[in-house]
RNA sequence: UACCCCGUAGUGUAACGGUAGCACAAGAGAUUUUGGUUCUCUUUGUCCUGGUUCGAAUCCAGGCGGGGUAGCCA
């Protein structure tokens, strides 16, 4: 029936073939929804790219749902600021969650019920001991824990204190509801882990009304089940809270409870969150980089987070590509930065119109063109889309090019402009080098030249050739803008990786942003709208900035620079 | 030191007991009005040792290496 090997079959990951199989066996009413919960107290990086795509990606793929629920389940570190900036990214990158936005909040109520019911049923105790003693009963890694004192209270006892921990009777701390499982199990995480602590403190969005939070381990597992997510796809660190994941479901089942309208139950699968080199995703190591100001923000377009990406120009269908070549397995790999601007130079290629600019430049005169002469030349906008056609672009006598289109002593292998060589001026003549003038300290401040009037265009009618085509901008019509340079934020591939007395600021590159105050664009620019891309010929991909361009004013970030084999050359010699 | 997870070219990732493949990187060449793009070719790999099997990257045992776990964070 088929003639395909098993070669070539779409191979898919672990996760997707989990969910196949569930699916093919009618699992979970043969549903698969899914469900991404961020803590609302920061904003999304690269790294949470993977999880969403993954999470809403897989939903998407077995037409489910993916839910957005915001954890905030601790009172004192979320703010309403990150809920929106996190639903912006996640709507960015292109996914949505329709009417399933959800706070593990709104379940504070079940759990508290549930909780009360575990009580009954002997499988949860009010614990007395402080948050050290807690630690020393714990025991250790290698040692098992040993039993609480208040294990074994009345479960009259247990509910009485805990409706009082409920009221605010207690200060904070000084009681916790603990599940009672195994103080002897290797798994540190079963042995009778807290469930709820009193914290008096004001709550985003359930206000005062409760003076006791639930845990995530508490709280986690059954929101996912009350949603009725059937896959809750997490990294790998919660591993080892699974068996607790379990356990808390498991449990209640046993002793009769369960969501309404729900028939199965939620199964827990990891994956290896996404390593980058050069980059950082710690929350707190971000946060000081923005504090101390080695950053301009939490946008700054060298930090790792989504907005900053988005600033920095890259497009959402790089990042989705980039994220579905890496894979997903159980192995903590470190990804190559490189393959993040691959992803998005491959998607710029395609779609980027061209423009010329000159960012750093050296005026060329034409000697042989008239003075006072203006024409306006066709410029292809992308030769890889013969959809996006050709524009008009000034040319007159004087010129800018790049300072490092020309060198008046070239190494072997330079094709650019020097002494006596011929190039092409894209979309505009060829020229040859004829003198140099030079200032009194003896650099080079400007190329004369002559062209070749039946060259216009760029073709030579008798076939001679050039070897190098170098852009170029009419200075008089020339469009002066602020253009900034990035380059990756720290100079090792492991920036957290520190040695002893020093830290990861240490690792920072001095030179991870260039300011061009005054780089010289072709008129057509002048125009650009915010977050409007280009591909600058020869240089690289930019973007219009969001904050800081204003209308015909339009300010500049390299995204990406274009892969050069020529400065590989220079590096080799 | 306990438990859990993971080891396939430089980096990632496939192969589900039957020819170790793909992408990126690297190198060589072709094409090119971007030293870009595109195309062709090349180099490089199953952590180790045993076992099971006609046959092992795959199954088993032991070792080695990496990561995770001792918050009333998530």
């Amino acid at each position: 029936m088929d003639s395909k090997t098993p070669s070539s079959l779409p191979s898919v990951d672990f996760i997707r073939e989990i969910v196949t199989t569930d699916v093919q066996q009618g699992r979970n009413e043969g549903k698969v929804i899914t469900r991404f919960p961020p803590e609302p107290n920061g904003y999304l990086h690269i790294g949470h790219a993977k999880a969403i795509c993954i999470d809403f990606g897989i939903a998407a793929e077995f037409a489910g749902r993916c839910h957005l629920r915001m954890d905030d389940t601790n009172p004192e570190k979320e703010e309403m600021e990150y809920i929106k900036s996190i639903q912006d990214d996640i709507h960015w990158l292109g996914y949505d969650w329709g009417t399933h936005f959800y706070n593990a909040s709104d379940y504070f109520e079940q759990l508290y019920e549930w909780a009360v019911a575990l009580i009954k049923a002997g499988k949860a105790f009010v614990c007395d001991l402080t948050a050290d003693q807690i630690t020393q009963y714990r025991g250790t890694l290698t040692a098992p824990g040993k039993d609480s004192p208040f294990r074994n209270r009345s479960v009259q006892e247990n509910l009485d204190l805990f409706d009082r921990m409920r009221k605010g009777e207690f200060p904070d701390g000084i009681r916790t509801l603990r599940a009672k499982i195994d103080m002897s199990l290797p798994n540190i995480n079963m042995r009778d882990p807290v469930m709820y602590r009193i914290v008096h403190a004001t709550h985003p969005h359930t206000g005062d009304k409760w003076c006791v939070y639930p845990t995530y381990d508490w709280a986690h597992g059954q929101s996912d089940w009350i949603e009725g997510i059937t896959h809750s796809l997490c990294t790998l660190e919660f591993e080892i809270h699974r068996p607790l994941y379990d356990w808390y479901i498991d449990t209640l089942i046993a002793i009769g409870c369960r969501p309404a309208g729900i028939s199965y139950r939620p199964r827990q699968n990891e994956f290896a969150r996404l390593n980058l080199t050069y980059t950082l995703t710690s929350k707190r190591k971000l946060a000081q980089l923005v504090k101390e100001k080695h950053v301009n923000g939490w946008d700054d377009p060298r930090m790792s987070t989504l907005r900053a990406f988005r600033r920095r120009g890259y497009t959402p269908e790089a990042i989705r590509n980039f994220v579905k070549e890496v894979g997903v397995t159980k192995f903590e790999s470190v990804i190559d930065f490189g393959r993040l601007e691959n992803a998005l130079r491959e998607d710029l290629n395609k779609r980027a119109p061209r423009r010329m600019a000159v960012l750093r430049p050296i005026k060329v005169i034409i000697d042989n063109y008239p003075e006072g002469q203006t024409e306006e030349l066709d410029a292809v906008n992308n030769p890889e889309d013969p959809s996006a056609g050709v524009r008009k672009v000034p040319f007159s006598r004087v010129l800018y090019i790049e300072q490092d289109d020309f060198m008046e002593n070239p190494p072997p292998k330079y094709f650019r402009l020097s002494p006596g060589i011929e190039v092409r001026l894209r979309y505009a003549y060829f020229v040859k080098c004829a003198s140099v003038d030079k200032d009194a300290a003896g650099k080079v401040v400007a190329v004369h030249c002559t062209y070749d009037p039946a060259t216009r265009g760029g073709d030579a009618p008798d076939k001679r050739k050039v070897k190098a085509t170098i852009h170029w901008v009419s200075a008089q019509h020339a469009h002066p803008a602020e253009v900034r340079l990035y380059d990756r934020l720290f100079n090792t591939s492991n920036p957290g990786d520190v040695p002893e007395g020093k830290t990861f600021l240490d690792n920072l590159n001095p030179k991870s942003l260039e300011v061009i105050p005054s780089a010289q664009l072709e008129p057509s620019l002048k125009a650009a709208n915010a977050d409007e891309r280009f591909q600058f010929e020869r240089l690289g991909y930019f973007v219009c900035d969001t904050v800081e361009s204003t209308p015909g004013n339009p300010v500049f970030n390299r995204s990406v620079t274009l892969k050069d084999t020529w400065v590989k050359e220079q590096k080799k010699a």
